[in-house]
DNA sequence: GCTGGTTATGCTCTCATTGAGCATAATGGA
DNA sequence: TCCATTATGCTCAATGAGAGCATAACCAGC
C-alpha cells in the first residue's frame, strides 16, 4: 500500500493600486496550505469553499496549477516513498475588507515589474550575473538571452517560470543549491513556495490574454483606463492606451453604464462593466485581451 | 491524519499513418496507470522512467496534465475523505517496434477529427441532438454554437474538453449521468478516464501552436508534407500547404540534410531536420508553428 | 526523347491585425 | 479666458495570415 499525505495550496491573487497582491501567511514567508479534507466532487470545488471559509474572499476565477511531490520520505519498505503531495491552485478575487496577509507580488520576483524605470538597473545586474555564468556555453547563453530579453531579444512576459528557475540553476536565489557571490534582491519562501508563485504569474499572465478573467479583479464598474492599469500590474509592462481601448471596444466585452467618473484633473472617464456576467456565460471563448507585445 | 492513494496515469502520444494513436491497456478500455512508488526528485522523472521502463517507448516531451481526486471514499472520522488521487501526464513518443496496444485517438473523439468528408454528417447530427438540448436556453445555445462552431462560429480545435464536457452534460455520451434518446458514436473508457485523454488532446493541440513539440512525434528525417500531415493529424483538420512551409521555413526550426525522398510520384521532396535537438535547447522559445485558423 | 500526370516549391496579392502617433474633446484651476 | 491634463477618436504604416497562381522536378507511357 501507499499512503501519502496530501495538501491543498491556495495562490490567491488580488489587484491594488495598480499592484498584484498575494494573499500570505506568517509574514508574507508561507501561503496557505491546507489539508485535502472537504473533498466534494471534485478538487476544483473543494478548493474554493475551503478558500472561500478561510479568508473571507469570494473567489471568480479559479485554476488548477500543478501538483508536487516532496520525496522526503524515509524508505518503506524498500522504497522511496514521497511523503507529501502538494496540489496548487490559483484563485483571483477582489480585495476585501481584511487587508491582512495581502504582499505585493513584486516583491518577490522584483525583475518582473517592468514599469518604472529602476527596472534597468536591475535587469543590468542581473543580466551581468547571468552572463558570468553562462561563460562560453552557448547554449546557456541562448537560454539567458531568451529568457531574460538580454542580446536585444524582446522580452517575454509569459516567462515567469523560466526565468525562475534559470535564477535558480544559475545559484542567483537564496533558495539555490549552490550560491554566486552575488543574490538577486526579492523576498523568499521556504521550500518550493517561491516557485509555486512563479508558476501561478506565468498562468495568469498567459491566460489574460486569450481568456476575460482580468474582470475577476475589477470592481463592478470601473473605466477603462483602471482596466489597463490592472492589465498592465499582471503584466508587468505598460501598455498603449489608444490601442488598449480599440482591443476592448472591439470585442464587445464590455459595456457602457452611461455614468463618468471625474477625477481631479482632465476629462471624465466613462465607466463600463464586464458583460460576462450580465450574459449567462463568464467565458467568452472567442474573446482575447491586450498585451499583443505592448510598448 | 488523512492517507490517500495516488496513481500516476499515462496518455501517451503518437502519430502513425497521419492518424494520432494513445497507448491503452484491457483491449482499449484503460490507460496504463501505477502507484506513485518510484518518484524521484520530481513527479516529473519518476513519471517518465515508469513510463519508458514499462513500455519500450522513448519519451520526448513530457506533461503533466491535471490532477483527480476520486471522492468515493466512505466516511472516515465523520469527514469524507477521497481515496484516490489521480495525477495524469502527457508524454509524446514515436511509435516503437511494439504496436501493440496503441489505438486511435479518434476513435475515442470521431468529431474531432475533421479531415474527411464523413465529419459533416456527424456534425449535422451533434448539432441537431445539441440544439435539442439547449431549447430555448441562451446561454446553452450560446455555448454550443460557440464550442462546435455551430451558428457560422469558426471551429476552435483547442476546445477538446469543452466539448467533451458539452456532450456529457447534454447526455450525449455513455457515461453521462442521464442519457439523451441519441448517443455520440465513439469508443468509451469507464471512470473519467476518456476525460483524461480530452484533456490530454486539448493541452497537445494547444501546445503545438506554440511549441514546436511535433519534432518529438517525427522521425529523425522527415519532408515538409510528413511534417504538416503529423499536424494536421493532431489538430484534426487540413492546412494549407504551401502557408505551411512559409512559417516552417520562416522560423528556421528545421534545416536541410541535403537529401531527398523520392516517393511514387512527383517531384522529390527535400528532406529536413529538427534544429532544437542540434543545438542545445529542444524548446526554441519563441518559435510557434502553423494552425493559425487553417481552412 | 517527348508528353502528360503528379507532387514540391516559389512567389504574389489581399485583407486583417497591430504598433505608433496626431488630433480633438471635456474637464478643473490659474 | 487660457492652460494643463486626461479621455477619446482617427489615421497610417508595418506585419502576418489566408488564398491562389506559376514553375520545377520527378515518373510512366508512348
Amino acid at each position: 500500500m501507499n499512503h501519502i499525505r496530501s495538501e491543498l495550496v491556495a495562490v490567491l491573487i488580488a489587484v491594488q493600486d495598480e499592484m498584484p497582491l498575494v494573499l500570505t501567511l506568517d509574514q508574507g514567508r508561507n501561503l496557505p496550505s491546507g489539508p485535502l479534507e472537504t473533498a466534494h466532487r471534485s478538487l476544483q470545488r473543494g478548493m474554493r469553499l475551503w478558500i472561500e471559509q478561510q479568508t473571507q474572499c469570494h473567489l471568480g476565477h479559479i485554476e488548477q496549477l500543478y501538483t508536487f511531490a516532496e520525496a522526503t520520505g524515509a524508505d518503506i519498505g524498500g522504497r522511496d516513498h514521497p511523503r507529501l503531495i502538494r496540489i496548487s491552485y490559483m484563485g483571483l478575487t477582489r480585495l476585501g475588507e481584511t487587508q491582512e496577509g495581502w504582499r505585493g507580488l513584486y516583491e518577490y520576483f522584483p525583475w518582473e515589474n517592468r514599469r518604472e524605470q529602476g527596472a534597468d538597473q536591475l535587469d543590468a545586474e542581473i543580466g551581468r550575473a547571468l552572463l558570468q555564468w553562462a561563460g562560453r556555453d552557448a547554449a546557456r547563453l541562448w537560454r539567458c538571452a531568451e529568457t531574460f530579453g538580454l542580446d536585444g531579444q524582446p522580452w517575454n512576459d509569459e516567462l515567469v517560470l523560466h526565468r525562475y528557475e534559470l535564477l535558480w540553476e544559475a545559484g542567483l536565489l537564496p533558495e539555490s543549491r549552490h550560491h554566486a557571490p552575488w543574490l538577486v534582491p526579492g523576498r523568499c519562501m521556504p521550500s518550493d513556495r517561491r516557485r509555486i508563485l512563479a508558476t501561478a504569474l506565468a498562468r495568469l499572465r498567459a491566460k489574460i490574454r486569450y481568456r476575460p478573467v482580468v474582470f475577476e479583479l475589477m470592481p463592478e464598474t470601473f473605466t477603462l483606463w483602471q482596466l489597463q492599469r490592472t492589465v498592465e500590474a499582471i503584466a508587468g509592462r505598460p501598455l498603449h492606451k489608444q490601442n488598449f481601448r480599440r482591443l476592448i471596444l472591439a470585442q464587445d466585452l464590455v459595456e457602457e453604464t452611461g455614468e463618468a467618473e471625474t477625477q481631479l484633473q482632465g476629462r471624465p472617464a466613462r465607466l463600463y462593466r464586464f458583460r460576462g456576467t450580465v450574459i449567462g456565460t463568464r467565458h467568452l471563448m472567442g474573446s482575447k485581451l491586450p498585451i499583443a507585445r505592448s510598448i
